[in-house]
Formats: structure tokens, C-alpha cells, sequence
DNA sequence: AATGAATGAGAGTTCATTCAT
DNA sequence: AATGAATGAACTCTCATTCAT
């Protein structure tokens, strides 16, 4: 390995610690209450050292996004392989609520947060993959006239609104719905759901 | 008009003064980002003014919100007239989306918004009572056995997401819908709830 | 009474008001803490009334200095029909502690307190009444070599900083000398006093 | 010199800076006066910097307070090793008075200012341990009989309250006693004092 | 005589960011 | 590559004081 290509890794990894920790303290602390000093201390490095990785705070932000919706959509990718339309439809929609359960703040930051940070269009390729996703995986039912909406664009926004409804409710927790109700109410609405949408 | 009731009015002029500009600037800067000092900058005053009618910036985003949730809950009272189950719960969920496209930034304030503010309980109760109402027109539906499911606390819950998946959506806007569609996709999504969950 | 009379009554009752509440604040919430909307809420009127009666907040402190002093005088005054000289010091320094005990802030402020306050030197005449009134009572023992000291002078100095003394520990208290043994502790000093000075 | 010693020695400096400057602000303004920002100003930093040095306001108190009363330590031991019981006492009360004099702002610190600052009882071991070096002191001459007043407790108390008040009234200076009889009147009153007490 | 309304000046404190080393 | 030291700019909040009414 030449040195290049040592130093290259290095920086990837300090860019990783710095992230790590960054993600870290969002999860415990709330995004607003994590100072660089915080990210720093956490990384036992200087704040100084961060900028030597990023150009400024925003900039971390926008990895972590970045970065989220990488994990994001290989989540979604894993019902790919379901053959029945319908079951991966369902899965599809599981899978989802799954990744927001799992990965609260990851979810927070790439779909609900104040967005001052994703401002390139490119940016959105991996966000706009995941929705070609279920684009696809819903035309394969109306395709085969299993639902009772036909136009797949439309439930496609819907079954989105659907899903991120759920999502937001939850990660935002505290409101309306008691924790422990949480499990049941969420299997319940993805009950009735199935039991409105199919034929 | 007496003086008592002038001072009266002129109070409440102030106070009505402070907090649009405070929501002007929550809406264009998001709340961490507003400040007293900007806040009385908007207004022409000094930030000194602001304390002699709020104890502190918390209070003026707790009236924010007390106000929004108050304005909220009228808005929700106009469908109850409507006889007929369906059409009234249909109706019900377009007055949701509409105060949510009406209000943005109240409806930010009261579902999305990160919540440091509102602790005591009895400032839900009106959050509470338009959930209620809710509740009280799915079971006004399930009863007569109009939809495909039946338990009608799940349904509550499940079309509360659903609406509010649309009107999170629509306000963080930019996020895959284009804006001229926008209208379109909320009718076209109403027009699949619509096909998919009643009978 | 003409309405010239009635004026000045009034002024005068107004300006008692205010220093009574000014006195009893810094009684109870110590000088620093005291504001003069703090002093306009205990009497009921508007801060901005005070200043019909007092410049600044800095005259209120020294009219209460300077009344402080009068009740000084007049309590020490008090001993002066003693006639045996010895039992009049003796009555002196007693009347002198006591004050300082019945009237802890009266006696911080003329004697403790940093003194950005009296500034002319009138109004330092009633303090000098009673310093005189010192020198003379122990002249008296002094002329009949009653003490083991004989220059009056010094010794009044002398007798006068072990009083202040006294009294400057007992009230800003909590140092070294419990509470309790607070009174023993005085009687005892000027047992030791009494054995020490006389013949 | 290493690395580590200059970079500790600098700091230290800092350290110093701030709070000789503090010091001398303390002892020009008063404590409620002095501002970080003055502080700041006369060590020709900015505020901000302070705030590295010093968790907030108080800990500059503090540490002033804390290295007065080792300074004080220091100053009341150097009577020790006189033999003569007599002696030692009267050498003791010169060397408090002389402290007094000679740094009348850290007196002032110690025994006269309004006390928000040391809470923690271990803070007053110092300041205990002194007191405990008076008591031995006036044992000493108890126990071989050579005062009039045989209660050593209690005459340390009066003795201490002696030296206490000369060295306020000296300090809270320009009461009665004018500058030029200052010196005098303090060598008078030690001379009254030592014809008082001892046999 | 009394005050409601307003504010200038300033308090302590925090933080992202810079830069010489 | 790493950082110690420093800071400008901002923050929320307080208070003595003023003045038109």
C-alpha cells in the first residue's frame, strides 16, 4: 500500500470518528444542543481538528444526511427479492417503518429536520432511488389489478404519506400515542391498511 | 371606548405585534435561528420592550402555539355539521390538509417542530379535542359498518398518519413532489383513501 | 392646616414609604438584590414615582444612611444620664453592640458597607456626635485615672474598633462563631474588656 | 525547559494576569462593579478568553479569596517561633494588622465583603487553621497565668475582634480617623491594648 | 401626583471559527 | 496532522432611568 493510499484510508477514518461521534451526540442530545466542541471532546481531538476534515459544522450535517440515505436505501433494497407483489409491497412499507424505528435520528435528519443542508439536487439521487422503489414495486400491483386505485403515481404519494405519517408520529413521540400502544398501534394501521387498499 | 379598555387594547395590540413577528421570522428562519433582538428589530422596538410582555422567548413560542392549537381546533369544528358519516369524515381529513397548507408555520409549530416548549398538560387539551373529534367520526362510520375495517381506534390512528404524512410532506416541500403537482397529488391521494377504505 | 403644610406632610409620608420598603428589602434580599422596581411593587406605586421623590436610586441609600445615623445617635445618647463614669462606658459599648444587633443593615450601612454613598462632609456630623460623645465618656474616666490607659484619645480609638469589631463579626455572621454561642460570646468579650481597661 | 513545563508556566500567567487584574479592579470599583468585560479590557483580552481560564464570574472570586487566606496563612505563621508567650501574642496581632495594611483589598476579600462566594466548608480550613494559631497563642499566655482574663477562648475571641475592627475601620478608611494619625493611632491602640490585658 | 411604555447600556456567557506553531 | 490560544459576534436577559400623558 503505497503512502497515498495510507493516507487516504486515515482520513476516511478520522472522517468516520469524527461522524460516528457527531451521529452520536445528535442520537443523546438533540441536534441543536451538540457544539463542535462536543463532537470534539467525544473524538478527543482538538476543534480545530475538524476542520481539517470539514470545512464547517453544516458540513457534517450534510454527510450524515448523505450518509443516511445511502443506509436508507439499502434497507429498502433488502424486499427486492419478495416475488409475490403484493407481499412486497407490504414488506416494502414494513421495511420502512423498520428503518425509522431503528434509526430515529437518521430519519429525522433526512425527512422531517429544518433543511438548510441538502441544497444540490444531486444530492437527492439516493433519496429519489428509494421512491423510484416503490414507484416500481406499486406499478407491479395496479399492473396486475390488485389494487383498488388504479393510478400507481398516486398511491404510490399516498402510500408514502401513509408510511411517513406513521413514522413522523412515532419519532416525535410523546404525542397523542403512549409508548407502549406503540407496537400494536403501528402492526394495527399497517392492518388496516392492507385490509383497504387490496381487492 | 374608556381608557381601561384602550390600554386594554393597546396591550393586546402588542402583544398580537410581537408574536407576528416572531412567526414571520420562525417561518423564514426556523426557530433557533430567531432571536429577540430580531424579533424586535421586525417590530421597531427594543429587545428590552419584548420583556414587558413575555417573560421569555419560551413563552412567546408556547403562545404560538396555544394560539395555533386554538385556531386549529375552530378550523376542525367547521365539518361537524355534516350529516353523513362519510362525506363528514372525508370532509374532515380536506380540513385538515387545508389548515396544514393554510398555515404552514402553525402547523410546523404544533406536529413538527422539535417540542421543548409545550410541558404542562393541560395545554393539550385542545391538541386532545381535535383528536377526539376524530375518533368520534371514524366510530360514527365504523358503527353503520361503512368501512373495511372495523376497529376504529386503529383507523383513527392510522388515517391521523396518513394526513399527517400528506401535510408534513407538503410543508417541508421540495422533497420529490414538485410544487405543481402538489395540489393534484393531495386530491388524487384523498381519492385513494376514498376507493380503498370504504366499502 | 394650609395645602403648603398638606404638601409637605404628604412628601414626607411618600418618602418615609419608599425608604421604609427600600429598608425592609435590603433587610431582607441583601443591597445588591434590591431594584427600584422591586421597591415600587412593595409600596404599590410605579417605579417611575419614586423618581418624583428621590434623584437616583444612590440618594435613597444615602437618606438611608443618614437616618440610620440618627437613630445611631439617639440610641447612644441613651447612657448619657449614667452618672458614674466607668458604668456609663461600660453602658456605652453595650448600647453600642446592641444597636449594631437590633439593626444589622442600619449599621452595615454606615459602618460596613463599601461607601460609594456619603460624599459631603455634613453629612458626616451626626457620626462625629457620637464619636465625641466617646472621646468625652472616656475622658471622664481618663481625668479620674480610672483606666490603665491614659490617653484618652487612643483609648477611645482603641475601645471604639473593639466594638466595631464585635459587631462587624456578629453580623457578617457565620464566620468562625456559631449562632448559638453568639450572645455568650459577646458578654464574654466585654467581661474581658471590663477586667482588662480598669484599674 | 520542557514542552510541558512552558506551556504550564504560561498558563499559569494567564491565570495571574486575570486575576491580578481583577484585584485591582476589585479594589478601585468594588466587587459589584468589576465586569468581565473590564477585566478583560485591562488585561487587553477579550471576554471570551477569560472563560478559558475561569468556569465563570465567581471562580475569579473564589480563587482570589482562596490564595488571600494562604497568603494570610503564611503571614500569621511568621510570629511562630518567637518564645517569649508575651511576645508572640503581641508580635501576632502586629503581624495580622500588618497584613491588613499591606494588602488591604485581599482583607477586604476575606473578612469585610458581602460573602456569596466560599460555600464549601472545606474552602475555610485555612481560615480556621489561623483562628486555631490564636487560640494556641492566648493559651500560652492563659496557662502561666499572665493575662488579668483567664478564658483563653473567649479572650481570643476579643482579641481577635480588636485587631478585626482596627483593621476595617483603617481599611473602610476616611471614617473619623484621618490619613496622617493612621499609623499612630494604630501603635497607640496596640499600647492601650498591651496595658490593658496583661498583668 | 402618578404612571405606562419604552429603552440604552450593559450584564454574564457561548460558540463556530481562525491561525501561528 | 494536530492544536492551544484566542476571539468576534452573538446570545438571553436585567435594570435604572426617562418622558409623554
Amino acid at each position: 500500500m503505497g503512502t497515498k493510499e495510507r493516507k487516504q484510508r486515515d482520513k476516511k477514518d478520522m472522517t468516520d470518528n469524527i461522524l460516528d461521534a457527531a451521529m452520536k451526540l445528535f442520537l443523546s442530545q438533540g441536534y441543536k444542543n451538540v457544539t463542535l466542541r462536543k463532537i470534539a471532546d467525544e473524538i478527543e481531538y482538538s476543534p480545530a481538528t475538524i476542520y481539517l476534515y470539514f470545512k464547517d459544522k453544516e458540513q457534517i450535517l450534510l454527510e450524515l444526511q448523505k450518509r443516511a440515505f445511502e443506509k436508507f436505501d439499502i434497507a429498502q433494497m433488502s424486499i427486492m427479492h419478495i416475488e409475490d407483489p403484493v407481499k412486497r409491497l407490504i414488506a416494502h412499507g414494513e421495511a420502512y417503518i423498520q428503518f425509522a424505528l431503528d434509526n430515529p435520528e437518521q430519519y429525522d435528519l433526512m425527512f422531517i429536520m429544518e433543511q438548510p443542508v441538502i441544497k444540490k439536487p444531486e444530492d437527492w439521487d439516493t433519496g429519489m432511488s428509494s421512491y423510484n422503489l416503490l414507484l416500481q414495486n406499486v406499478k407491479a400491483c395496479t399492473d396486475k389489478g390488485l389494487l383498488r386505485f388504479e393510478d400507481y403515481k398516486t398511491a404510490s404519494f399516498a402510500l408514502w404519506a401513509f408510511v411517513h405519517g406513521i413514522a413522523s408520529i412515532i419519532i416525535k413521540r410523546g404525542m397523542v400515542v403512549p409508548d407502549d400502544y406503540r407496537k400494536a398501534m403501528i402492526q394495527g394501521a399497517f392492518e388496516f391498511l392492507r385490509k383497504s387498499i387490496y381487492k
